[in-house]
DNA sequence: CAAAGTCTCCAAAGCGCTTTGGATGATTTA
DNA sequence: TAAATCATCCAAAGCGCTTTGGAGACTTTG
């Protein structure tokens, strides 16, 4: 069933009967009524691809998932925030559409969203420093948020992000109070924004608390649970291992934790970890007391906020950019406790 | 730049441009080089939208994700599933759409997509026991494969599947042969048909090695690390606890491992774990020797035969329904060894 | 009571593409 | 040389919707 044919049966125009449905005032209650129920009997919908080719709008919102093709890791939190980023679009009547790219591709990507007309807007994820993507969308004219910032870009966007910097600089001021002074670092790429502030939260800590600084302790990769075991089993092999580590995925602080049983350590007690949780609905971090301690910021409120914050945009062209930073709950839970009080924990078996 | 701009640069019919660029044989080589020349140069790219009303296609390909919305989870393997199809789309100039709903909504997102003509096709995701989206698909008469199969439902359909219950018939009797005859299955939720099989499985490893059934080792609930924790402690203060698991994800599987090491048992030694593995891009179960033995399948490798599969359908609408039944590896790693000789593990602390 | 508004509704153009049904000239065939 | 064939190209219709620019029929106003 069509407009037209819709039309025919009311014996009105294909005008009348679009304006009923659209809610226009040029048409009397009663004919809307009319034509509303008419609709419901013959379950009519409109054709999306025709309506998007004569408003200009596809009312579709574009996701591009980063390093996801051939072996590269697919981000695990992706799949939350889009879940929460769904329930928007949803209430809304926009569709999601997704590509998966090489990194290489992806200009080619947005530039054929707009001209395709494919959808109406984006939301840009993991920025990089400097990320150049940025410049790219403004130039190209599609409307996007981004989900995180980019260090160095000075032009104004929408953007909603967790305070990394803060967050960390808690965690760490936290374990320092608890007498840790050798604190690992197990980081994301720090090509990548938030891990650079993470970083620098990291660091602010240890420089006010006067807690020297040491690269050993340090790790940047892809976070998975191997790249947290790997590099835990490392430093705990050093001659000098960590009393604590700080982690940013709770992916790879069960890594981590595997490594300190690996090595008959305890957690809590020989060993303490923090670990960033994004709140993944399929690795809650412990029903009543968290396995974790962990800074906290649930992901798919990001996609619920996010999403909601690009569709004001696209329906208000001219809107200022919004901000949104989020800060992280910090939840004590059982990876925590003083710093052994013997130089070596492992001295301790 | 659109069609007609295009044509009138190169004094050429619109027909003729279109035809230029989408193969046909009505132009000659010398204006088809000269025609793609143009486009090239002035970046065009047609609309998709008016493309897909001429054509009545949408190029694009529907996923529903189920159990989406609020606070439950989102299946950990979609990620990588969705990464393996998007491979495919890509290289076949495919749009994905994803929704996200209800259960309860569901049939309305598929009425909507084939009315609408949002999409050419979907991929229908965690089929149930009975499971009535198939009937409703094929009434809808919208173009689907299916990940997983439905049991009890006999009409013809496309599908892709693991074979579940080899794999874990195969895994429970290699529990067996290891001299274990207390065995828990941690397994899915069992109005999922996957879970149903694997059930079915464990059940005919151990009537035909004669080993008695008991269903105090028999958990069944969403796969997350809370999940497989819970449920191992529970069993394993039992008084007659189980000396090995079968995890139906990798997830619970480190939710187990994380209560072997709260009751101080040592696995592979005191407990066996065998988990199913999907591969998961940031799981992966250790890089030289695996964590955990392990039925292992790519469910990326999944989604990428799949969705060519659809794509198959949908190109020739008349042809036979494909099969495509996928046997497991069968991997050892550190978390299986010979059943313990006392008759409580625990008694050897 | 005529003029000016209001309400309702409609015909037709337009969104950017594909595709049908020729038209034109060049080439081959009888 | 006339007829038939072929290779290229084009005008225009159509996909299903929105939206512009009126047109009638009623009401209100001076």
């Amino acid at each position: 069933m069509n407009l037209k044919g819709l039309s025919q049966i009311l014996g009105l125009s294909q005008t009348t009967v679009s304006r009923a449905l659209n809610g226009y005032p040029e048409v009397s209650e009663a004919t809307r009524k009319k034509v509303a129920a008419v609709a419901a009997e013959h379950n009519y919908s409109p054709n999306v691809r025709a309506k998007s080719l004569a408003t200009g709008q596809s009312h579709a919102i574009g996701h591009v998932i980063p390093n996801a093709t051939h072996h590269e890791m697919v981000n695990p939190i992706f799949g939350d925030f889009i879940a929460g980023a769904g329930e928007v679009y949803a209430a809304h009547n926009y569709e999601m559409v997704l590509s998966t790219v090489a990194d290489t591709d992806e200009e080619k990507i947005y530039r054929a969203f707009k001209t395709r007309g494919t959808v109406d807007g984006v939301i840009l994820h993991g920025p990089k420093m400097n990320d150049a993507r940025i410049a790219l969308l403004d130039e190209i004219g599609l409307p996007f948020v981004v989900h995180g910032r980019a260090s160095g870009i000075d032009s104004e966007y929408s953007w909603l992000d967790v305070n990394n910097r803060s967050a960390f600089r808690r965690a760490t001021e936290f374990l320092i109070d608890l007498g840790h002074r050798r604190i690992a670092l197990l980081n994301g790429l720090e090509t990548m924004d938030f891990a650079h502030r993470r970083r620098g939260g990291y660091e602010d800590a240890l420089s006010a608390r006067n807690v020297p600084f040491d690269a050993a302790l340090l790790r940047s990769d892809e976070m998975t649970e191997g790249y947290g075991y790997a590099s835990a089993i490392e430093m705990l092999d050093q001659p000098n291992p960590p009393t604590a580590f700080l982690v940013s995925s709770i992916i790879s602080a069960l890594g981590v934790r595997r490594a300190l049983e690996d090595r008959g350590l305890q957690m809590g007690r020989d060993v303490s970890i923090i670990t960033h949780d994004d709140g993944l609905s399929y690795l809650a971090n412990g029903a009543d007391v968290p396995i974790f301690t962990a800074t906290r910021s649930s992901v798919r409120d990001a996609g619920r906020a996010l999403s909601k914050m690009l569709l004001d945009l696209i329906k208000d062209p001219n809107s200022l950019p919004q901000h949104r930073l989020l800060e992280v709950e910090l939840t004590v839970g059982r990876s925590t406790g003083p710093a052994p009080k013997a130089a070596d924990p492992k001295g301790l078996l």
